[in-house]
DNA sequence: CTAGGGTTAG
């Protein structure tokens, strides 16, 4: 089959294609680019599945010299969105030369499907390139960088913009200041915000909402709260984002009341209602702080339907604060809901487990196996010398290196068990999603990062930074803290949830989280 | 004459 590459191109040979002989021989083919271009893109933006775009893309091959890079932008960006990212890649590759559009659908994709180092080295490429990053650009690329903890590049990358003059808006200043939160930067993030001229534009509640989901993150509810309380009188209005961030940061100090009181302000002083997702955290909130019958009785009364997400919160606060009673009705409850909730599965798996019935907690979880309903496996990443390092739970046998990190493994294990370390088998029911199989608890993520990080990186260097896909687990957390006392280094964990700050066998997050 | 965008939480 033809490339797309060797075929014509319309800019650079439009004097034969249109001279007459050749319009003679192949009258179908004189008709202007542009009529056929926007013949194309309609249906481009219509096709539902893949298979469409295929044979959209096979009939702009017939007609090659209508082919053109916005065609082909519309192609990478469709497919893209319709989860066939390796099809936008071979178009992507296939078209010639690669303007700024292309590389930004393709980078945009990329991001979207979770592909952040192919998102980066897609914008090296387009560095090499002719095509300047512009504004649109920007946001994904930061994207990537915060979301692979690459602390180095995200100071490159905000020279770049500065030097090459990007307009600043205020979606670039948005994912600038995330960030920057996401690295754990959270002076830089201020300093964006501080010097947005679009942070006090009454739509720049994005912007507040990323500075004080920061201070979440990072524990700090009394700055999260002083930004809050900064937000009426400049006229933003908050949204049901922030309080999302508020009542999670609460849970995670205990702050109980003060939970509560931002619940209330929520619908009366802000009229917004709540969704289920601040339901579940309020049911969080009183559940972790062992108020398991307040719990209850929120759930009891709420003016929707609970889901399984509130009774699974409300029966995992039952099992740390063991009263059987409550997880007991827990339990019923997520069984009425288990036929209508696909999602169901690991609270269910979990609940059974909890009470003893083995096989029906071994029925659910194969079939969530096979209906590919799982969360995913947890992963975690760390990098090391500007290289990135993936591992996912449990699998570390491809790793080259997989021999030195389980002896590695070993060695921290055994080291932490003479200073007291308990492997917390409790954790392999717990419901921290995928990763609780028996022998998986020796190989989460997180450890195998953590031992490759240690044996790659020399002593007294820079903080190890690990991402988690998910929450870090309870034996987890604590062979950190140990492994934070034995290396003299300083661990640093970002989960699902927060940042996680491990020196001299503590952790920023009080062991309350 | 020009396609494409940011916060919880993947």
């Amino acid at each position: 089959m033809k490339t797309l590459a060797a075929l014509p191109k319309q800019t650079s040979a439009p004097a034969k294609l249109i001279s007459p002989s050749t319009a003679a021989r192949t009258p179908t083919r004189i008709a202007p680019a542009v009529s056929t271009e926007s013949q194309f893109v309609p249906l481009i933006h219509a096709s539902k599945v893949v298979l469409h775009l295929r044979q959209i893309h096979a009939q702009i091959l017939l007609q090659g010299f209508s082919w053109s890079s916005l065609l082909a932008t519309q192609l990478v960006s469709a497919s893209s969105l319709r989860n066939a990212i390796d099809y936008s890649i071979s178009v992507f590759s296939q078209y010639h030369p690669k303007n700024v559009f292309l590389f930004n659908a393709l980078i945009r994709g990329l991001v979207k499907n979770a592909r952040f180092e192919v998102a980066l080295s897609h914008f090296v490429l387009m560095l090499r390139s002719d095509a300047r990053p512009d504004r649109m650009t920007y946001p994904f690329v930061l994207k990537s960088t915060a979301q692979l903890f690459l602390r180095r590049l995200a100071g490159e990358l905000h020279c770049m913009i500065f030097k090459t003059g990007v307009e600043l808006d205020s979606f670039v200043e948005v994912s600038l200041a995330d960030m920057y939160v996401k690295i754990e930067e959270l002076g830089y993030a201020l300093k964006v915000f501080d010097e947005s001229p679009h942070r006090l534009d009454s739509r720049s509640t994005l912007l507040w909402n990323v500075l004080i989901n920061g201070c979440c993150k990072k524990g700090d509810i009394v700055k999260a709260m002083e930004l809050f309380h900064t937000m009426p009188g400049r006229g933003i209005k908050p949204d049901e984002v922030v309080f999302l961030a508020l009542l999670t940061a609460c849970t995670h100090a205990g702050q109980v009341d003060l939970g509560l009181n931002i619940f209330d302000s929520m619908r009366l002083d802000y009229q917004i209602d709540p969704s289920m997702k601040h339901y579940s955290l309020i049911v969080d909130l009183l559940g972790r702080a062992g108020r398991l019958n307040e719990a209850l009785k929120f759930i009891e009364e709420m003016p929707i339907n609970p889901d399984l997400v509130i009774w699974g919160t409300l029966f995992c606060a039952c099992r740390a604060h063991k009263n059987v009673e409550i997880a007991e009705f827990a339990v019923t409850k997520l069984l009425e809901l288990e036929p209508k909730h696909p999602g169901s599965y690991v609270f269910l798996s979990n609940a059974y487990a909890a009470v003893g019935r083995w096989e029906d907690a071994e029925r659910v979880r194969s079939s969530m196996q096979d209906k590919g309903v799982g969360k995913g496996p947890g992963w975690s990443h760390v990098e090391v010398d500007g290289q990135v390092h993936r591992f996912v739970a449990g699998d570390n046998a491809h790793h080259k290196d997989a021999n030195e990190i389980h002896q590695k493994l070993e060695e921290i294990m055994s080291g932490a068990r003479k200073q007291g370390y308990m492997p917390g088998t409790e954790w392999v029911l717990h419901n921290i999603e995928e990763e609780e199989k028996e022998d998986a608890l020796g190989s989460h993520s997180e450890k195998l990062a953590l031992a490759f990080a240690l044996i790659q990186t020399s002593p007294k260097t820079a903080p190890i930074r690990i991402v988690k896909n998910l929450r870090i687990c309870g034996d987890c957390h604590s062979l950190m803290k140990y492994a934070s006392i034995m290396s003299q280094r300083e661990i640093i964990v970002r989960d699902i949830k927060r940042f996680h700050h491990f020196k001299d066998g503590t952790c920023s997050c009080g062991d309350y989280w």
